[in-house]
DNA sequence: TGAGAGTCATTCAGATTTGAACAACCACCC
DNA sequence: GGGTGGTTGTTCAAATCTGAATGACTCTCA
């Protein structure tokens, strides 16, 4: 219970603290900018995305949860937002009685498409395009690995 | 308005994405460790080291604010929530009558020293752990940039 | 077939966050 | 001195998130 903690050293907790308050600053700028162009918070435009990129525009709730990295209640939550909003609709999964399928509507891929542009701007002016082509490649590699221990492990 | 959006490439969303979901992620599980450990929220953590780091363990909370990356309101709330456990206490700050300077107690500190070892670990074994040195130096150098423009910006 | 275990999405109450508005104070300049 | 603009921390209502509990459904295996 009380080994000695292996505390950090000086280059793993600036690796730490840089990767935690960076995350978290541009967060905040992400969710400004969604706010401001078109009164989207980020979890509603990640699903968004998701929507569009699934195969007939759906997505059964828990997949777009595990995908999205929303927790299901927030997605419940999200889903009956993005419906008032009139961008996505509520199925039920001809498959599973129980299942929904949250669907993108012509509305919401619309929507899409007008924020992508400055969504992915900001994404580049902050992150990527500051970033060499193997520093992208690293960083990919870096959060890879933690990724896959996280999902297999949740 | 409508110049050709600048769309990121294969490697360039592949970075985007895995830092995205890999920080949520990562958010969750520390989340979920501080619960069950101390009954603390990431944020409360936080601002425990970020004071117990300062000289006097004392800090202001604009300053506060911004080395925790916390919004000054969700501050308010969370200062107030530690002061009732006792973690925290207010003081005003002798030169500026506006001022307020957010104290470490003593059981603040021992709390910080019982719950950091368990935080620790967790960075470590999702994050810190799963990187080679090369790593951890090319992530801290990519999120430096980053932070760099967002503190500069905001 | 049918009981039992697991999965699915939702619900609810409580906790937290957000952002704008606010009052009090500081600093500088005329 | 007295104004003016900027800063500081808090407040408030509304929005969002959390996690446990729930009801409905599916699947497995005997």
């Amino acid at each position: 219970m009380t080994d000695d903690p292996r505390w950090l050293d000086e280059t793993e907790m600036a690796a730490w603290r840089a990767f935690l308050s960076t995350s978290h600053l541009l967060e905040r700028r992400i969710e400004e900018q969604l706010k401001a162009a078109a009164g989207l918070t980020h979890p509603q435009y990640e699903i968004l995305v998701r929507l569009a990129e699934a195969p007939g525009r759906q997505m059964r709730m828990t997949e777009l949860s595990r995908g999205a990295v929303v927790t299901k209640s927030a997605l419940t939550y999200q889903i009956t937002q993005l419906e008032k909003a009139g961008l996505v609709e509520r199925a039920t999964c001809p498959s599973d009685e129980r299942g929904v399928l949250a669907v993108l509507t012509d509305a919401g891929m619309r929507c899409l498409e007008r924020v992508a542009p400055g969504h992915v701007e900001v994404v580049r002016e902050y992150l990527i395009d500051r970033l060499s082509r193997e520093e992208l490649q690293a960083m990919t590699t870096a959060m890879r690995k933690t990724e896959a221990v996280l999902r297999a492990s949740g």
